[in-house]
DNA sequence: ATTTAAACCGACCACTTGGTCGGTTTAGTT
DNA sequence: AACTAAACCGACCAAGTGGTCGGTTTAAAT
């Protein structure tokens, strides 16, 4: 059975290597031939593991980005603190990542989105899959805040959880063209005033 | 003089053309060929003009994107009342151009931004000084507000001016995907909940 | 009417793309 | 050792790609 784990092994360097050109150069702007290249393998390695370019990328997001976008994104809400801070610690922690490492999934969603909304594609749907797992859960964590009097009882946790993400996503954009610091700490201090915006005022609990 | 009017047309004709399947289909995703076809004009025709697709590009983004971004983002926020009614309503506009005209420029430019940003390219500098011009504006309505007394005085403009873009441009990726109803009324809602929050508080002007 | 220079045509080029396929290597099974 | 089926190779293909260039049409100027 190393047969097995060979395979497993190679798709796997495939993947990430994958990842890692098509969130750099586009998914489109990156050929099959490019990750081959740094890979040392070849096209009928390729297509032994992987049925076509598109079936390649879904296998990815399915497989890398989901599990990121898990942990990065949606593991770090459950807490049993006010969903408040747990938010702001979440995409600061997030933002972090993307400053240094570059790799931060919850970018690519956006950067792919971007990508894939043209043309009818198979691959759209995945992308937006995830989105809404992560817009699922923020949507949940408000709630409980609500239930557990963190949060004022007319705050519409759905409309929260569309503003920032569409914040988040679209900052991200902005910090890809350069500036990324200062860019950072802008939107953190925004973002930080909304959210207290939405925290029940303590005087009003009674 | 009639052999210079036609040339602007026909270089009027590719450009509007141009935009509108790069918006669509994405710039790599969009030959000079499929515009050519489309306008029944040759490549002789079209190198005659332009010296190359990113070239067009450029000329596309400074002869049209930019104009619209001024005519629908920036030119609304000068008003004599306060920059908060101002900025919800341009921005509300702008979506309602969005979800029927489909043609938004202020998202063309998070479109094509995020396309640019790999790779070096002379274009990214384009798309990143017509997007300073909008943030500018929108610092400078705020200030205006702070100073007529609209705005509380511990706010920092330029935060709020990246937190509104940040925004604004995620919910324009995100629309893209579908649901673009619901979304632009869940994103108005809470931008008008964080926008108010920014207003001089009545009881404390004095 | 002739000249002149532009606007425009479309065949052509070098190169890249995603994908194919017949063959070779490699590693478990008997 | 012989067999089998996988993992893998790399030459090849058709369909584009951006860009070139010698030539033709068009229209303003003389």
């Amino acid at each position: 059975m190393d047969k097995n784990r060979k395979r497993m092994e190679t798709m796997h360097r495939m993947r990430a290597k994958g990842l890692e050109l098509f969130y750099q150069k586009g998914y489109h702007a990156t050929s099959i031939d490019d990750i081959l290249k740094e890979l040392s393998l070849s096209k009928g390695a390729f297509y032994h593991h992987f049925k076509s370019k598109e079936d390649f990328f879904i296998s990815i997001t399915q497989n890398i980005i989901m599990q990121k976008v898990y942990a990065l994104l949606v593991e770090p809400l459950a807490q049993d603190r006010s969903p408040v801070p747990a938010i702001i610690d979440t995409l600061n922690n997030a933002l972090e990542t993307a400053e240094h490492n570059a790799m931060d999934c919850g970018f690519m969603l956006a950067n792919f989105l971007t990508e894939f909304n043209r043309g009818e594609n198979d691959v759209l749907q995945y992308l937006k899959d995830i989105l809404k797992v992560w817009e699922i859960n923020l949507i949940s964590a408000l709630k409980n805040g609500k239930s557990d009097g963190h949060i004022a009882r007319h705050i519409n946790c759905e409309e929260v959880a569309t503003y920032i993400i569409s914040s988040y996503m679209g900052i991200r954009t902005m910090m890809a063209s350069g500036n990324a610091k200062m860019l950072k700490y802008q939107y953190m201090q925004q973002l930080k005033a909304y959210m207290y915006a939405l925290e029940q005022e303590k005087e009003t609990i009674y």
